[in-house]
DNA sequence: CTAATATCAGGACAACTGATATAT
DNA sequence: CATATATCAGTTTTCCTGATATTA
C-alpha cells in the first residue's frame, strides 16, 4: 500500500467540495430545463445510443451504474415519445435492442443548433478554452472514479 | 460578445460527458454509503458548518441551492441524529443558529480516521497529486458554472 | 405593510428492492 | 437446473410547490 496511512486533507477537501458540487449542478439542471425538455437520465441515454450504437436496456444500466429495472422505466418513456424504438435480437430472443429513431436524431440537432441546453450553453459563454481543456482533463479522471471505483 | 454563433462541439461533448458523470457519481455515493451512514446531502451541511462555522436554515440553503424548506428537513434530521444544534439568535429572532455538537466533531474525526468516506478513499487511492491538482482547478471551474450560470 | 425566516402539508420524480415470466 | 434479460409492483429518498405563523 503505497498512499500514506492518515487521510489527506486535500483528498477530504476535494471530497467535500466535489460532493457539494454535484448537488448543486444537478438542481441547476432540473431548475434550467424547460417544460419541453427531457430529464437528465433520458437525455444520456439518448447521446449514448447515438455514440455507441444500439444497446440493451442491461446493457445501458450497466453503464450508467444504474439497474435495469430503472433504466427500464426511463427506456419506456423514450419509446413512448418515439425517440427510440426497440427490435427483438434475432440471436438471443431475451433481448430487445434499442436504437434512435430518425425523429431522435432531429430532436439531437434541433437541440444543438438551438442551444437549448443551458449546460452547453453556460459551459461556452463561461469557461476560455483552456479552462475547458482542464474541463476536459478532469471528467477523465472523475470517469475513472466512478467506473471503477469498486 | 466573443463566443462563435455556433455550439462548439467540444462545449456539447463536455456537457454530454458532465452530464452522464454527475448521475454515475451520485448513485456510486449513495451505494457505497453503508447503513450507518449518513445521505450525501447530510454530509455536505455537516462539513459546511465545521468549515464556516454556524449558520441558519437559510444561509445552508443558499449555499447549496436549495429550497430552505427542503434544507429545513435534512437540517432537521441532523438535530434529530443529535449531531447539530440550534439556538436562537439574540439579535433576530426569526433566525435559528446551528452549530455542529461535540458528537458532531467526534462523528467526523472518526470517519476521517477510519476513512469510512468512499470519496475521499478513492480519489486519494487513485488519483495522483498532480491529478489532484487538476481536480481541485476542475471543481473551481464548475462552481463557477453553478453558482453564476444564470 | 412588506420582506425575510422557518416550518407544515402534500406531491412529483428517480432510483431502489422483491418477485415473476421467458429465453439461453 | 442455473443464468441472463426484461418487466411489474411497491417503497424509499430527495427535493419540489403552496400555505402559514412569526419577526424585522
Amino acid at each position: 500500500m503505497a498512499p500514506p496511512p492518515t487521510a489527506s486533507p486535500r483528498a477530504s477537501a476535494l471530497a467535500a467540495d466535489l460532493r457539494a458540487l454535484l448537488g448543486k449542478l444537478r438542481r441547476r439542471l432540473r431548475e434550467q430545463g424547460g417544460p419541453r425538455d427531457l430529464p437528465p437520465s433520458q437525455i444520456s441515454v439518448l447521446l449514448r445510443l447515438e455514440k455507441e450504437g444500439p444497446a440493451t436496456v442491461s446493457r445501458l444500466a450497466r453503464a450508467e451504474a444504474m439497474r435495469p429495472q430503472s433504466m427500464s422505466s426511463a427506456v419506456a418513456q423514450l419509446e413512448a415519445a418515439g425517440l427510440i424504438s426497440g427490435t427483438p435480437d434475432p440471436d438471443d430472443r431475451r433481448q430487445t435492442l434499442l436504437s434512435p429513431t430518425d425523429s431522435c436524431r432531429l430532436w439531437l440537432c434541433e437541440a444543438r443548433a438551438a442551444r437549448q441546453d443551458w449546460l452547453t450553453r453556460t459551459i461556452q459563454a463561461r469557461l476560455s478554452e483552456e479552462e475547458q481543456a482542464t474541463l476536459e482533463r478532469a471528467l477523465r479522471l472523475l470517469e475513472r472514479l466512478a467506473d471503477g471505483g469498486s
